[in-house]
Formats: structure tokens, C-alpha cells, sequence
DNA sequence: CTGAAAGCGCTTACAG
DNA sequence: CTGAAAGCGCTTACAG
């Protein structure tokens, strides 16, 4: 049953109707002249045979492939696990498959997309590079093929989705500064884009809350754990130190949390702790991490949308989409000085 | 640069050999009789141009569409991520790509590997089913496709790649015991095929550290943080509480430590808490969790080699692969009792 | 033994 | 305006 593969000749057959004819039908061809009549039984015709494309078929003759390749980094953020179901849906839907390559690769390799793109396998690539930033976006942009920066960002014109971390980040401030708060820490990045996008977010909700900047509250950190740790170190070392501390992501908020913990500072008694991001990760630390929530499948999704509107030459939506958030996801790390 | 897409015609011409000769020497076909220094001469030909077969093409002609389609439930179990990256990887090296379904869709559909089928673009399925374990398995077999489980189980003959989930449970036993605890708990299923493996684990653990098995500390549970909790209650209640506790998973354990803490019991001075898997999540934790480490990607990556097998035909491994587990990663969840 | 030719299922320029 | 025919890049049964 599943190998009766119907075909456009099957369906042209049973209509009385050229295949050629069948096939400007499926893909309204506004060049082809027919009785609408004609066109309806057609399409009834499909859905009773159960026509369904052969995309291989479809791909060498449009010397398209059918798949996009997603670059990520190695798992480190949490993020990527939504990002990529959103991404994947959106394929489907699209008609597309995708191959995620550099998922925990040893040492990422700028040369990946390339050497995907050789294998003759893919129409165009969804990128988030990880370390070695600067470089695979060179390279991606040397390569020329049709290419969406995903969570990333190059330049305006390089076609990009990313989220409104200013935003975001406002909403965090406003949280604590409702709670009380007046000195603040900012552990992230003050020199990757994402990260000056976050600290410039971090400002405004400080100006908009009526709260003071404290330069040695802003400490550039590295994304991960020991990143965490390490910038949680360096402020809470501080004679005045803040008594709230946004960190950039889930795992800098752990690092955070260990280093309260070690220093005896309750949380959210003596230190209240916001993260970027929300996600599974979030509700497991302890204790479990306020988060600011971004709808993460959304941004897969559209920048799969956005890729295969490349490919195929359809009218070019904007450069750039940004993504906003859609709130705060409250929980036991944040809330009023009680020690 | 790109664009000039070098096909086997411009191969067979640069050696004056057919284009079917091309393609015999390609797929080193027995019955092709040609000199070997001719091979020698195409193979050169073929590096020198960057010829790369075109899959579209080729699967056009042998009716195969190149590419796998991998059901997973909702990650739910970070295992999940591991066992993805293996197994994209087997299918980049063999030439296909591969789909993602099922990640997070709000209620399992037991037909999504019917209408991923009936898509016209798979050759055969990666299976992990979630909530709807035995409907989704159901639903597969009715398929007929070929199709492979991953990390589940149907029967000696469904093709399928598991854990030994036994020896990692009786690694995870032996080490509670040369700790000294001789109370230890058991939190995940009694029902499920998996579960039961670990259940015989943990039985077999027991009596070779010459320890008693005690009903009243094996609780079937959720495999979520929610089940975790409600599991730990239960064997924390009793009078003679267990000692140590081996979770199922990383969100078993998640709510085992966080029965504990409301508990006041401190973790490990008065609990040792051990899991199954082991992965990023672990070390999250507080306190970060020992636990049983297998090859993950490992896992992925046998299931995409079976499944491939399975679906050219050729000579079939055995219908059950089973990863050994590489030991354990001891954190701080488990010690020996000092309260 | 080996090379030419048919055909996989589409799309679309082109002849009628 | 519309249908027949060519061709995308492969593989392999088949004729020579």
C-alpha cells in the first residue's frame, strides 16, 4: 500500500489532463488558462489518490535540495533545544528537511558549512556560531549561499532574527527595582553584540527605575558555568555589593547560585538572582531561577521562514526580525531583601 | 563558483569512460570488468573536479528519498540532546539527512510517523516514543516501514538500540554500598520495559553487595521533577527511611533533592542521591548529582547505522544493540552518612 | 564484457 | 491558449 507511489501521470490519467497541465495546477501557474471546473477536479482527484509530490522529483529539476543545514554551537545554552523545534516545524510545514551540523562538534570548525554545502545537500543554512564567532561568520559570508544568523548578528543587511534583548532586560530591572533593589549586577558580555545589546537594556531599565549605574557591578563574564561563578566572585566581593544580579544565561546563573551558596548568601533572602532565558533548565536550579521568557520555537521558526524566502527569490521580508518577550516566569530566586 | 555543479557526464567526459561506468566504479559494482588503472584514472578525475553525487538524482532513480525521520517525545529527558547529536552525525557520514518530529508537539500524535511517511520523504524511522508509549509503537509496526527504537523496546525482533540499563544500576548499587548504605531507594517505573531492566539492576545490585531488598523503598513514579518528589515523599515518610536513593532520571532526582532539602535532610550528609544518565543537567544540581554515564551519542549513532542497514538491505547486525555504560561520574549527591 | 539507452517524477520553454 | 516533449543527474537492465 505504501509502495503505490501515485504519481502526476496517475493523477493526469484519472482527470483526463496533461501531467504538464496537472503540475501548473498544484503550483498555480497564473500563465495557465483552464475552467476552474477543471482545476476543482483536479484537486479532487489529488486528495482521492492521495497524490503527494515527490520532492526529489521537484528538487533535480529545480536544482533545489529540499534541506537547510543548521549550524549550533555546542549545547551550552539551553536555548537551542526551542530553538530548534520551532525551526524543525517550520521546515515541515515548508516542505523542507534539516540537518543540524556542529552540535557538540570538538572544536567548531569554520568550515563546516562549507564542507555541508559541497556535499550537495543544502539550499541554504540557519547559522548560530558559537566560540569562534568572528571567524564562521567570515566564513559564511565568504561562502554566498542564502544564510539566516540565528541569534546572531553580523551586520543590518545580513539577514538575521534575533530577540529583543533590550527589552527583556528592562523587564528583568523593572522586576527587581519593584522588589526593592537598588544595586544591581550585569554578568554577561560588554563586548559580543548580543551582550552589549543585553548591557544597553541593563542602562535603560537602570535610567527608566530611576536607579544608579555602578560600573564595577558590570562584569564581563564568560557563558557558562565558570563564568557565572567567576563574575559572581568578583562582585559580591565587593564591600557595597549588589544585592540583585542578572545574569545572561541559565548557566551563569547556576554558577551565580554556587557561589551564593558558598559565600552563605540566601537566595533570595540576602541575593536575588534573574536569569535570561527561560526554560526547562530554569525550574531545576536551585533555588528554581526567574527568567525572562522569550517565545525561543518562534524565533526557529521564523528564521527558517525567512531562509526559505531567500532560496526560493519570493519578495525579501526585512533583514532583520526581532523577537520580543513575552513576560517573566517568576520563581524562588528573586524577591525583597530580608537579611 | 558554486554554481558550476560538476555532474558525472563531466567526469566520464575528462576520462573518456561512459557516465554508466562512472557510476559502476562509484558504487564499486562486482560485475563491472575495467582495468584497474582506468578506476585509478576516474577516481583521480573525481577528486580533481569535486564531483559529489547528486542525492536527488540518485534517489529519484533508487526510489529512497535520502533522508530519516526521528520521533522523540517531548525532551523531557536531556538524554535526548546526546542522542540526537550521535545519531545526525551517522546520518551526515552516510549520506543522509535527517528530520526531527514529535519534539514538544503538545500531545503525542500516535499517527505522526504515518503522515510523516506519507510525506514522500523518508526511508525509514529513528522511534523514541514518549506519554504514548504503546500506541505510538503500535501505530509503528502497522507502518511496515523500517524503523529502529531508540533507548525502547518492543520485542527481541523489533530492531531497537538500548541501555544496559542493568550494569549501570548495579554500578550505581556498588557504589552506595562501598559508602556503606544499606538502605537504599529506588524511583522510576516498575512497569515500563526500561524501568524494569533498571528494577532488575537495582535487585541484582543489592544482592551482590549483599544487601537486603526492601518492597516498601521501590516506588513506581513519574519520570518528571513532579514524580520525583512524590516518590521521595514516599520512602522519606518511613520510619527507617532509605539512606540513598537511585533515580531514574536527572528531573527524578531533581525532586528527590528537593524533597530532601524541605525535608532538612542534607544532602549527602544525611541522603545520597544517584541517577541514571548522566549529562549537563547533572552538574546543575545542587547538589550537582553523581551519575551513571553511557556513550549517548553512541546510542543515536548505532540506531542511524541499523537503521540504514535495514533500509538498503544489506546483511542485517543483530536486531538488538545494547551500549554498556562507560561508569560513573561522581559528584556531590553521594557520600558516606555523617549525620 | 561493455556502452548506449531508458527511465525515475517532476517542471517549463516551446511548438503548434 | 495548451499539450507534448525535453531534460534535471543518476543507475542498471539490456542489446550488441
Amino acid at each position: 500500500m505504501a509502495d503505490k507511489r501515485v504519481t502526476i501521470a496517475d493523477v493526469a490519467k484519472a482527470t483526463g489532463v496533461s501531467p504538464g497541465a496537472v503540475s501548473r495546477i498544484l503550483n498555480n501557474d497564473p500563465t495557465l488558462n483552464v475552467r476552474d471546473e477543471t482545476k476543482e477536479t483536479v484537486r479532487r482527484a489529488i486528495v482521492e489518490l492521495g497524490y503527494v509530490p515527490n520532492p526529489q522529483a521537484r528538487g533535480l529539476r529545480l536544482a533545489r535540495s529540499g534541506s537547510l543545514a543548521m549550524i549550533v554551537p555546542e549545547i551550552n545554552s539551553p536555548a537551542f533545544v526551542a530553538i530548534i523545534q520551532g525551526a524543525q516545524r517550520a521546515a515541515f510545514e515548508l516542505g523542507y528537511s534539516m540537518l543540524i551540523g556542529g552540535i557538540g562538534e570538538e572544536g567548531e570548525d569554520p568550515n563546516l558549512a562549507a564542507r555541508i554545502l559541497s556535499s550537495n545537500r543544502v539550499d541554504g543554512f540557519l547559522i548560530s556560531t558559537g566560540k569562534q564567532e568572528a571567524r564562521q561568520l567570515a566564513a559564511v559570508q565568504r561562502l554566498g549561499a542564502p544564510a539566516v544568523l540565528v541569534n546572531r548578528y553580523l551586520n543590518e543587511q545580513f539577514p538575521h532574527v534575533i530577540l529583543d534583548d533590550e527589552a527583556g532586560v528592562m523587564l528583568a530591572i523593572r522586576h527587581l527595582a519593584e522588589l526593592g533593589h537598588e544595586r544591581i549586577g550585569f554578568l554577561g558580555s560588554t563586548r559580543r553584540f548580543l551582550g552589549t545589546r543585553r548591557l544597553a537594556g541593563f542602562k535603560r531599565g537602570l535610567t527608566q527605575c530611576g536607579l544608579r549605574l555602578d560600573k564595577r557591578f558590570i562584569v564581563n563574564c564568560g557563558y557558562d558555568r565558570e563564568g557565572g561563578e567567576a563574575g559572581a566572585h568578583a562582585v559580591l566581593a565587593l564591600a557595597d555589593r549588589p544585592t540583585a544580579i542578572f545574569a545572561t544565561n541559565h548557566l551563569v546563573a547556576a554558577g551565580a547560585l554556587r557561589v551564593a551558596r558558598q559565600l552563605g548568601l540566601s537566595v533570595p533572602g540576602a541575593l536575588s538572582v534573574i536569569s535570561f532565558y527561560d526554560g526547562p533548565v530554569a525550574d531545576l536550579l536551585t533555588p528554581a531561577v526567574t527568567s525572562i521568557a522569550y517565545p525561543l520555537d518562534q524565533l526557529g521558526y521564523d528564521a527558517v521562514r525567512m531562509l526559505v524566502r531567500l532560496i526560493t527569490g519570493e519578495t525579501p521580508t526585512a533583514a532583520g526580525i526581532t523577537i520580543r518577550p513575552t513576560g517573566l516566569v517568576i520563581r524562588q530566586s528573586t524577591g525583597p531583601i530580608s537579611e
